[in-house]
DNA sequence: GCCTTCAGTTTTGCATACAAAATGCATTTG
DNA sequence: CAAATGCATTTTGTATGCAAAACTGAAGGC
């Protein structure tokens, strides 16, 4: 009848790939870290059997590298491939964006307002952590009123990758203030339902980022793992 | 020294993988079948170790579904999905392509000329194997002209999913002429590195093809896996 | 002095064993 | 007769065991 405690807990192998997921995109796992499996298995309180599954999920998403015969590491990207990825991602926020513009409802841009103020106060305080997990909202948001839960789940495999880099917590005044600019207009272009305008300014907000990105990476002020300068 | 005879094997739930991906993509294995560890494990004379594995990294991509406690089966499309899946092939192809336009070099813009008149061939005979066969490189050639393995990547991941769908065979004659003609209007455009036409040309070529497809979908004649009318 | 070699150890890869959940089916019960 | 219950079987999920490959580092050869 009554639906008890329920969810008494998940299965183990799931489990375990979200904590490895988390423990990775919020950078307690490096990039290039090798991911030894007695001691994960051990710190995780499972055996090495879901843990080995849970890495060839984590492989598949992109998040980890699997050396044949040597084990797993968590992903490393070169320059060339932070820029690559930022040109997908790049893509996918672009049609997101374009696609929500068109199917968006006012109560949906509504809730999108009150977060961009809420974004605004946490930038008027100079509050990154609140700042990126507001602007993390805003963009679950756009994505889920571009229907095309596709291109959601697209999208967070391909960000996934990137959050990984945590390029968060270096960001200049300058890129910031822009940044904040590019927002602004991101609800005008919304509110407007300007698909095409939006489309275009995502896109090349997401270029100022690589470029932020890139910079910092070439500077050795943001460890993506430094794989193979080439 | 000498390199003997190398590549003895791939690892095996690498191998695994590989074969239960194409036997998907091939329809050996229907949307909706479920896939049973023991049966698979002795088909391909693997333990259920290797398999799992491989399991797991599939349902990452998105072509099979894992369901707690009650295994795996083959992914299902609704309509919906289907939709969903054609928006962001189209999106990823058509950013492909317009980067190819800007990037690709005359030796490979030859090539994909000479494959393009191999293609025309198999239409002129009405060889829809071999027709879909050159299609498939045709597109693989323009997303290496793209320069960005992360696209292509996605690409590939996001399109097995419609492949499994095996819409081929049944594809009626108007259509595959104006698909023809739109794929000659691209080896065209990739001439005049027409990027932002290539990009144009290849979405409305893929809203063609989920058009098609839905169709099928509808009456039936097409099985993604009759996944929940809703 | 530097590279090679080779045991010992560690770590990964796969198979098997065991536990828990789901399934099927006959039986019971209202 | 329909629905529910309980037991046997099957299937999935997790742990453990064992073999092969990789790493370590000390001894030996050039």
């Amino acid at each position: 009848m009554a639906e008890i405690i329920s969810i008494p807990r998940q299965v183990l192998h799931q489990e375990v790939a979200v904590r490895l997921r988390q423990r990775i995109v919020e950078g307690q796992l490096a990039p290039g870290a090798k991911l030894n499996e007695r001691e994960l298995s051990e710190l995780l309180n499972v055996s090495r059997t879901p843990l080995r599954e849970a890495l060839k999920m984590l492989a598949a998403e992109g998040l980890v590298e699997l050396l044949p015969n040597r084990g797993a590491a968590v992903a490393q990207m070169s320059a060339q491939d932070v820029a690559d990825t930022f040109e997908v991602i790049a893509g996918l926020e672009g049609q997101s964006g374009e696609l929500a513009a068109q199917r968006i409802t006012e109560a949906e841009l509504a809730e999108i307002r009150a977060l961009h103020f809420e974004m605004m106060a946490a930038f008027t305080r100079r509050d990154l952590p609140t700042y990126y997990r507001i602007n993390a909202q805003i963009h679950t948001l756009i994505n889920a009123a571009a229907r095309n839960p596709v291109l959601a789940q697209t999208w967070r495999n391909v960000n996934a990758r990137l959050q990984a880099l945590r390029f968060r917590s270096n960001f200049d005044e300058s890129k910031w203030k822009r940044a904040v600019k590019e927002h602004e207009r991101m609800v005008e272009l919304l509110g407007t339902r300007d698909a095409t305008g939006l489309r275009a300014l995502l896109i090349e907000h997401l270029m100022h980022k690589r470029d932020a990105v890139l910079e910092l990476m070439k500077n050795g002020q943001l460890d993506a793992g430094a794989k193979a300068s080439a």
